[in-house]
DNA sequence: GCCAACGTTGGC
DNA sequence: GCCAACGTTGGC
């Protein structure tokens, strides 16, 4: 049994969801995620979890706020609707492919830690610190405690 | 089971 | 808008 609260990082694009569109709408269903591994990294949350909000393919990516995982996974409605943009034909109610979970809001941060300064400090992070290994692109990674203790600090 | 082609991610 | 890196697909 791993300690608990676990913190995670999970990627949106601000121009689809933005940490200001969770601070308006309080809770909202991760929906989207497209890829094994990080689909298998929502199966591993629990509700509590910590989630860095982070801003992807915008002007200033990096960290912006906090969430928590508000449900434990389940199925992402998306996969079943074909008039959804993340529609997967080869999914059925039967035999879904792709989980989500629910994350709630919990603060912006005071300001956002940018790509470019997380970079910085990339030794300390350490090699298994996804975010800035080279070629991953993986949008719902896990953070250890001393990693989140470290970014946090920048704030 | 290989691997080329294709689509996507996401920083810059 | 470019493009490097990666994951997936499908022909063989």
């Amino acid at each position: 049994m791993s300690p608990r609260p676990k913190t995670w990082l999970m990627k949106s694009e601000p121009g689809e969801f933005s940490i200001d569109d969770l601070a308006r709408v309080g809770r909202e269903p991760w929906t989207g995620v497209r890829n094994y591994q990080a689909r298998n990294y929502m199966r591993q949350m629990q509700v509590g979890d910590t989630v860095l909000f982070y801003h992807s393919n915008c002007a200033l990516p990096g960290i912006y706020g906090l969430a928590e995982v508000a449900s434990p996974a389940y199925p992402d409605p998306t996969q079943f609707d074909p008039s959804s943009d993340y529609y997967d034909p080869k999914a059925s109610r039967a035999e879904p492919r792709w989980d989500l979970v629910d994350v709630h809001y919990v603060r912006h941060l005071r300001r956002p830690i940018a790509l470019e300064e997380i970079r910085r400090h990339a030794d300390a992070l350490g090699e298994d610190f996804a975010l800035i290994r080279r070629g991953s692109r993986l949008s719902v990674l896990p953070v250890t405690a001393a990693q989140a203790r470290l970014l946090l600090a920048l704030e």
